[in-house]
DNA sequence: TATGCAATAGAAAACGATTACTATATTCGC
DNA sequence: GCGAATATAGTAATCGTTTTCTATTGCATA
């Protein structure tokens, strides 16, 4: 292989093969255009002796696709988009796709500016999980990119492709299920409620208190307002045992607790513990998310089972689709939540609902 | 804005100007070139008009650089990994670079076909933290690519810039640990000593116990074999509870185990938890990462800190100065671990060493 | 023996931006 | 007021590939 300074073109290799750069580009990337065997022979030789690599810019420009996709998550860090992340990879890799991941940090700054960054590279289609809650924003990206599919977090009323959540199914069965295991006193606790999926997840629980009878009580909503930007696990995990402590000091501990997510669910375990409240004897706690480490915990928390990779797949295949022009069966998915039992939660006394 | 369906080009918006194509290049991306005011407001606005974006092939076909960077890491599920690409991302936003991360499963096929990928996409370095055990293979890449820095799993006697760990001191110091701490019988846990990593560690464990006038005891050395290529978190930490499962069906139980990364260690103690064993009363345990996850578990995770973030961004940092020819002050660079004294390890008696 | 079509290959025109040359018009130093 | 330097803008070449035209064969058909 001989690596001279410069790599080598098409027509370096067309000279030495003695023969039209056409040629050498039929050859390389036309496999139907008729080239006689002893000059393809001849060409291909003098391709391997140069260690020939096409120059893809040059092909970009004209014309063929680059079959690279963006994709907007918040966090990395966060285990739930890193599992997400991990199913998006594998539909790209298995389609020939190459995705981009950026990470916005919750910040519409820095996801604007990667929007802007993927449509520079022109990318042909965008993965976003939007922490803009600006609809004419999305409209105009939307209508801008190839393709584009929102996922995860959505926009309410958002017309175009998505796959997103039953975020408000989720706050009710979390609650529900709480309420049949027969505690009545159900606390929510939660992050700044910023996100639509957030706000969702809170309206459902104040629903199923209310589906039920009971009086929604504001003072069992414990919110932990930092409009600090972060959202790694840690910062949640604290944020749960700020919340934990926040609720040890109320005149008497509720039955139960909704908690928005598993980090935060198991921080406020975490401190209850160390303050000597036992969960789930003295306390029930129910996440959501199902992270990996949930399962892990002790004791392990149930929890609202959110797929990660069912998102991640689901939203790349619309995606791909529409790029491939393919038809899509279904361009808005919401997606269902499931009670995964496990040991946060007491029975107090069964009360069995048909 | 008026999006007709082709995108506008240079030319478009020098005949809606009335200028030269050339003219509306230097105003577009040659500020230091003069052109006369009225002229350049001509031309700023009929491209504002036509919502000109530049393309960016074309700009790459005539020599500019891509700022794009290669980034192969064997998984991003594990939580390590998640946070040194953040670090890394974070890095490189900085600096105005985009990373293309890439998962290779610890699948050295993978790996090559990433790399392979990169190079056709003309990434201007690669950041790899590698699974391949082959030296000329590695040469041969870190030939061909602009600029190369292997990080996190390096390759022994590699000469090329590379950010690694000293992961023999990891394994001395945990051990030594331990041994400070009362413990003689102790013993080592892991899944396959592939990677040149977890030999350095297996190594360091094995000298730290000579050093202390201890024979080796092979029986001690409890391995998961299986070549299933799966590098998450729930894969290591059920590797952890068979491990411990192995070991709970020896004669008698160690005083202390080495486990070769924090999840494996996890799972352990959750085994030997469910079995009656004590941690750390009946049995100690120190991990290898300081994932985040470790201060979260009870008990919390005694271990040896490997800094992710550090890792990447230093690893970074080197790539880009490289890239933009920027003098480097240290090529080679080995991180040090240190411990993290948790909860998990037990103080038999005092044995203060100076 | 024309005629037409497939096989084969080269010349040259794209693709869209940058830039090395030119070519004017100004302006400056003296 | 004259040559030199500077400001300003256009022409055309260029980056490396693909692709549309052409052009020449060879061969089968009528």
């Amino acid at each position: 292989m001989a690596l001279q300074g410069k790599r080598a073109t098409i027509s370096d290799i067309a000279k030495r093969a003695g023969v039209s750069s056409a040629t050498v580009s039929r050859v390389m990337s036309n496999p139907s255009y008729p080239v006689k065997p002893a000059l393809r022979k001849r060409v291909l030789d003098a391709a391997s002796q140069l260690n020939y690599k096409p120059n893809i810019f040059s092909q970009m420009l004209k014309g063929s696709s680059s079959r690279e996709i963006g994709v907007i998550i918040p966090s990395i860090t966060n285990p739930f988009y890193a599992q997400l992340v991990s199913a998006v990879e594998r539909e790209c890799l298995e389609r020939g796709y190459t995705p981009i991941f950026c990470f916005s940090q919750n910040s519409p700054e820095l996801e604007t500016r990667h929007l802007e960054m993927l449509e520079r590279k022109q990318v042909e289609g965008t993965l976003l999980s939007c922490v803009h809650l600006n609809d004419a924003f999305l409209a105009d990206i939307s209508a801008r990119t190839p393709a584009f599919v929102l996922f995860d977090q959505t926009y309410p009323g958002y017309e175009g492709d998505s796959v997103s959540f039953d975020f408000f199914g989720g706050g009710c069965l979390a609650t529900k299920y709480l309420l049949e295991c027969g505690h009545r006193d159900i606390a929510f606790i939660s992050g700044p409620i910023d996100r639509y999926s957030r706000r969702q997840y809170f309206d459902g629980y104040k629903h199923a208190l209310k589906d039920a009878g009971l009086r929604f009580n504001n003072r069992r909503v414990v919110l932990f307002n930092d409009d600090i930007e972060n959202a790694s696990s840690e910062y949640d995990y604290h944020c749960g045992q700020e919340l934990a402590s926040l609720l040890l000091s109320s005149e008497y501990l509720p039955d139960a607790i909704v908690a928005v997510n598993d980090m935060i669910a198991i921080g406020a375990i975490r401190k209850l513990e160390q303050e000597g409240v036992h969960v789930p004897t003295d306390i029930s706690v129910v996440g959501f998310d199902n992270i990996a480490i949930s399962s892990l915990v002790s004791p392990a928390l149930t929890t609202i089972d959110q797929p990660a990779v069912e998102t991640g797949r689901l939203a790349t295949r619309i995606l791909l689709d529409r790029i491939e022009n393919k038809p899509v069966e279904q361009g808005q998915i919401i997606l269902q939540p499931s009670l995964v039992e496990r040991e946060s939660v007491r029975k107090v006394h069964r009360k069995v609902r048909r």
